[in-house]
DNA sequence: TTACCGGCCGTACCATGGTACGGGGTCAAG
DNA sequence: CTTGACCCCGTACCATGGTACGGCCGGTAA
């Protein structure tokens, strides 16, 4: 396993050539003392465990510069646990803050999907005119346009009681495109109305699925 | 409103000059004529308006050249509104994969910071043991070492059965840390037997919200 | 011994979205 | 007429995580 050619350590890792070389310009790796002066670097096996550590850690959402620090935080022999647990929940609040703000980008183009009619000349646009003028979620003005309406059909399993009918309503009409909704308990199904060209039925049955629920559409040949 | 330097553009919209110039050579905006040959660039309001749509667009998350294809196809005549919503679908499963793959790095931490003891010395820490070997989520060798578990009770609202309490069940204990929990319809409370080094109560409170029902902690002098 | 594969090294380059700098020109007020 | 604020241009630089290239050399096998 040991004295391997930086080829035979990127091959074990699953990475190019250039990036151990890389790695070792950033210092992630220390260069291998080279036996013969000057010539091939040669690995030990505990290099392809570093580089696989900088490749999991990656994988985890650390950058370089975050993984160099616990690397060395690891060589440290008086390093407490807490330090690495740190780190790690501190990341973890930064995967969550990136979240975050990708659900509001989210936010916004799916309220801007709401309103586009999806055809028809530009300037019935709504989402170029959004971007135009300071057309904020809740404007008044740009109500949709030619909306596709339809009545969707939902199966649902799992609602015991009108309270939970009640969230299912609640957490459908919190989708765009949906108009309105009536969700019976005793029936075990919901109708939805939705103008499918902004959500699909199949985004909906997952909706309530993410709620706790079981739904399948109900196909009906209308 | 019209004969602005660039000066008077870039503060109007809030960025920096240099940006505007940076916009320009990407061509997303063109080079004003500049009336006494060769002066100072002089703008008209349609330019405010132009950049201002070249940051909301940002901040639904497009790229610049994204934002250039959309100036574009603003400007073509016969452009269909679907386009432009093909585009904004596009950029939504965009999100959306984004979104999907921080879930999965974060669902990573957590199954990490669930084994961690959080303290001692680093040879306990399974986090660090995690990124050495390919310690996969599912791998029992590695099961926590020094929980901090206590039992955190929480008042909840909005349950009307027994069907809502074993949701809110089920959705506490997909939570890591999260070791068992009873939840009772007929109290309105849950108690949580939970590692609290892993998860918050705060964040058990927030996730019972999530679901649909609301949440507080029971602030207990025990 | 000679071919050939692979490693070595420095450097440049990719995308992304800007920011900074230096040496000059322009414009308006005092 | 001078001062000071502003603008012009080209170019370099920031972080991030690599990738690519060209010329040379080390190692090995036929």
């Amino acid at each position: 396993m040991s004295d391997m050619t930086i080829g035979k350590v990127a091959e074990a890792v699953g990475v190019g050539v250039e990036t151990i070389r890389f790695y070792e310009r950033r210092r992630l790796i220390e260069q291998p003392a080279r036996p013969w002066g000057g010539g091939y670097r040669v690995y030990s096996d505990e290099t392809v465990q570093r580089v696989q550590f900088i490749r999991r850690a990656q994988e985890l959402g650390f950058s370089l510069r975050e993984i160099a620090e616990l690397l060395s935080l690891r060589t440290d022999h008086d390093t407490d646990a807490r330090e690495v647990w740190q780190r790690a929940t501190a990341k973890l609040q930064d995967v969550d803050r990136k979240i975050e703000r990708l659900q509001h980008i989210r936010r916004g183009l799916m309220t801007l999907l709401d309103r586009c009619p999806g055809e028809g000349p530009l300037r019935c646009c709504s989402i170029i005119d959004a971007l135009e003028h300071d057309t904020g979620p809740n404007d008044e003005t740009a109500k949709r346009k030619e909306p596709d309406m339809q009545t969707v059909r939902l199966t649902i399993k799992g609602m015991h009681c009108n309270g939970c009918a009640e969230i299912v309503r609640h957490v459908l009409e919190q989708q765009p495109g949906v108009k309105g909704c009536s969700v019976s308990h005793e029936n075990g199904e919901a109708k939805v109305a939705v103008d499918t060209s902004q959500i699909s039925a199949e985004r909906l049955a997952e909706t309530v699925q993410d709620a706790g629920y079981s739904a399948s559409l109900v196909t009906e040949a209308d």
